[in-house]
DNA sequence: ATAAATACGAATGTATACAAAATACACGTC
DNA sequence: GACGTGTATTTTGTATACATTCGTATTTAT
């Protein structure tokens, strides 16, 4: 049988195209914190007019990766220690509250999601592949959002989330802290299949408080 | 001695002013939910051109105030009972975290500002001037964002805040509530001068929850 | 008469042109 | 040599022109 609805929104707003590239390449480190964007400059690299690339600047901005003045431009943000500790401290309590609603409202079909997915992190853990540990782990964390049923809550945990984007590689990168990870990912699991909101919610206090000192220590460095 | 710095920053982008008239129109309810923002009437309106148009247009859409479709334009996003409700529940828990740091944090300045607010809450009361409520109200709770200490956390208040502005007059109108409102104003400010961590949480917890029964209920009407 | 096709209008998407401001740089003065 | 001023260049802000698409109404064929 033929898919007729898969061309439906096949096409995207040059603005969208140039956003994600910036993204990208913010995210990626190819464009460093503290560098100045030129409309002009990115519109012949990108080969498209000024106006897609202002449009998607401004997305940038209210995503919190670009720090625009009027009349001076937009710079790549530079993100320091306090606003990566303040970052996280909203995330941890979210997340918390993420679980928890998880905990209540979680469908059979979701806890099947979670399994399988907790069952290929688990095995991108076995094939040391970090970019897969990192999609699976980012994953895992979707199907919680998704489970708490609340789409404020996942709307600002997803910009919370990219906020740390560029730190997620470092964060994994550790192999001492894997068995910690894995650990927490069980215990996560365990209580949401248990609806323990108690235990889902210190387990989940544990795993961003961890994140936390591990980037913060790698930041240091 | 006169203040040179006075001029600094009067400049105005266009697209801010058109966003702050927009805004207001849309809080204002000038602006009817549904309704689809036509670039060239709204430029001819405002008599500017459309590009400043446009950039407002998407800050809009980044403040979860109008809703974009590619090639179709924007319209005033329609606020369900479901978001409202979403919206509060998230709200409700970074109050409660954002008046727990208030405890930890406040400084002796901010102590005595919160003080001086409560005062001409009290009095406005007195005054029964419905915006003189609302103000105060909002400027009592921007101390205690600010009493936190995190940059983050103040920022999606902020816009969690603005979500629920088209009703925080009705919210207010109703004089039945006010004694409580009054108590919950009291009991936060209490707690916080004692430093009462569970305390302000649980008021908090009321205040927030009490306030989303009084939307959700007017809503219906 | 109904349904499909088409053509027209209106709105958004994109590019470019022009205006104003900020920055960089060279020149002159102290 | 350093500092300040004036000019040139670069960059952002705004307006406008052109392209594309979507919706609607009209027309045409069955």
């Amino acid at each position: 049988m033929h898919d007729f609805t898969m061309k439906i929104n096949e096409y995207l707003p040059l603005r969208e195209v140039v956003f994600n590239t910036l993204r990208d390449a913010i995210l990626k480190g190819e464009l460093e914190p503290g560098e100045h964007l030129m409309e002009v400059q990115l519109a012949n690299k990108l080969g498209v007019s000024r106006t897609p690339i202002r449009e998607a600047i401004r997305q940038l901005q209210t995503e919190g990766l670009v720090v625009m003045t009027p009349r001076k431009g937009a710079v790549v943000a530079e993100i320091t220690k306090e606003d990566l500790t303040d970052v996280l401290e909203v995330r941890k309590t979210l997340e918390k509250m993420a679980v928890g609603l998880a905990c209540q409202n979680i469908t059979e079909e979701q806890t099947e999601k979670l399994h399988k997915c907790h069952d290929e992190l688990k095995a991108a853990f076995g094939k040391e592949s970090l970019t897969e540990i990192a999609n699976r782990d980012e994953e895992f964390h979707d199907i919680i959002y998704e489970a708490t049923g609340n789409k404020r809550l996942i709307q600002i945990l997803n910009n919370l989330r990219e906020q740390i984007y560029r730190y997620r590689l470092e964060y994994i990168k550790d192999e001492e802290k894997w068995m910690t990870l894995m650990e927490e990912h069980r215990g996560l699991l365990k209580a949401i299949d248990e609806r323990d909101v108690n235990m889902a919610e210190s387990v989940a206090d544990t795993h961003i408080e961890n994140q936390k000192h591990t980037i913060l220590e790698n930041l240091g460095k």
